[in-house]
DNA sequence: CCATTTATGCCACTGAGTGGCACAAGCCTG
DNA sequence: CAGGCTTGTGCCACTCAGTGGCATAAATGG
């Protein structure tokens, strides 16, 4: 924090003004999340929130598009980043053509499952985003909110869906399929989506009720990395699955 | 319309009252699909919509929980009976405690899968809400400006998923599943969603693209339930997919 | 040190959604 | 066809999310 520290071995240190920038947005979050999670989302003003943090409610929606966005961030920027991890991906596929030694995460058979690609993507996307400091903490807590704040879950919906979009229109660019219209890649995108929310859920769940947990309750995303892969897997039996009446008793 | 006329075979002729409120509601939901469709969600205000349906914003608000709710209306309709039709099924599945001849919508071979019961339920919910005069145009709206209205695709993802949820609860009281947290049949819902989503799209794209479609124009509930059909069994596709680079050309 | 860009603050404004209360219209008695 | 009772409606004032415009302050680059 001293000005004069000279920075150990930073890449190319990114220009001071974004520094401040990124701060800002990081305190907006985490100040948000505390308070939500401690008075709950409706009860907090904008203007409590800014007031706290010493911003302007206009800046705050230079940062944020809405109330529930700042309450959403850490989750939202795992799907940030697997839109990029995925077009990666698909630029290696394109460029030696052979989905088996494209992607090096997985010694399969054959060529490789969109949905398996898709979900390498996000694990990929998890690491990378789980690399930040302490965002397991602050996904928790966005995800708890969510739980019981009916506007962010339409929020968090409707940003997946757009993010699906915008994945669609890369697999189209990218991949041979039955023209613009075909299905399968949306559906794939979707379900990916499902095993993601119930992975999630689940992660949630597993960690202590604690409503303000402590750093070393918090789950780590190892943990959440396999439930997705458990999900994934799991999907095929969603499909497939019997109606079986249960005996009244 | 004359009070002396005697309704000819009326089943048990509605307490007068409920009358007027269907007939406010339903004035309320055409006149917002009218105005949101001719100058845009965002740009009808919801006192202009008061004043032409001559009622009080009060009054909007003890029929729709939101403008969104409103313009979304005939698509949620749908849900709300599919949720009906299911438990309805999972009932009649139960007495009988045979899937196969419980359900006589299909002359299938062995037990059904819950995908095509409730594939099979939204069916019959899409037929007897479309029995209502002209339901198809009013959806085709619907659909339609849910498509340039980014928060009603927030609202309608939203009530599709607390509809899942309370169909999760059904299930898990008349089915035999892995215990209280089994995502099977949250998979399988979900997939239902992805399909008929799609379906819808489908459906709405394929007719002109009128803004304002005369009644001639509008697709009618046979073609929306054979894509509902088509889209279901092609929900196995997407996840079996497999990602095949397309040559740089 | 100055000029340009870029982030922020301030202020006034729209419009969705809510709560409370008084009023009127349908509705069940006798 | 009174009478009270229930139920739906109108009106009013209020909160708060979100936006636009313009002036200002801070970083950047010469």
């Amino acid at each position: 924090m001293t000005p004069a520290s000279r920075t150990p071995a930073a890449p190319p240190a990114p220009p001071l003004r974004e520094r401040k920038k990124q701060r800002t947005r990081q305190t907006l979050i985490d100040t948000a999340l505390t308070l939500f999670t401690r008075r709950g989302f409706g009860s907090v003003t904008l203007d409590e929130l800014c007031a706290e943090v010493e911003v302007s409610k206009r800046t705050f929606f230079r940062y944020f598009t809405s109330k529930e966005d700042v309450a959403l961030a850490p989750l939202h920027d795992v799907w940030r980043a697997y839109q990029g991890e995925l077009a990666a991906r698909l630029d290696a596929l394109r460029a030696t053509g052979d989905a088996a030694d494209a992607v090096r995460t997985t010694g399969s058979d054959g060529p490789q499952t969109l949905l398996h690609l898709m979900r390498d993507a996000l694990l990929a996307a998890l690491d990378r985003t789980a690399a930040d400091t302490d965002w397991t903490r602050r996904a928790l807590l966005s995800h708890r909110l969510a739980e019981r704040t009916p506007s962010m879950v339409a929020h968090g919906l409707h940003f997946c869906e757009r993010t699906t979009g915008d994945v669609l229109e890369l697999l189209h660019g990218a991949l041979v399929l039955d023209g613009p219209d075909d299905p399968r890649p949306r559906f794939a995108g979707e379900m990916l989506l499902s095993a993601h929310r119930h992975a999630l859920a689940t992660w949630s769940a597993r960690a202590g009720a604690d409503p303000e947990p402590a750093p070393a309750d918090v789950p780590d995303e190892a943990q959440l990395a396999a439930l997705v892969r458990e999900s994934v897997a799991a999907l095929a039996d969603g499909l497939a699955l019997t109606a079986t009446p249960r005996r009244t008793g």
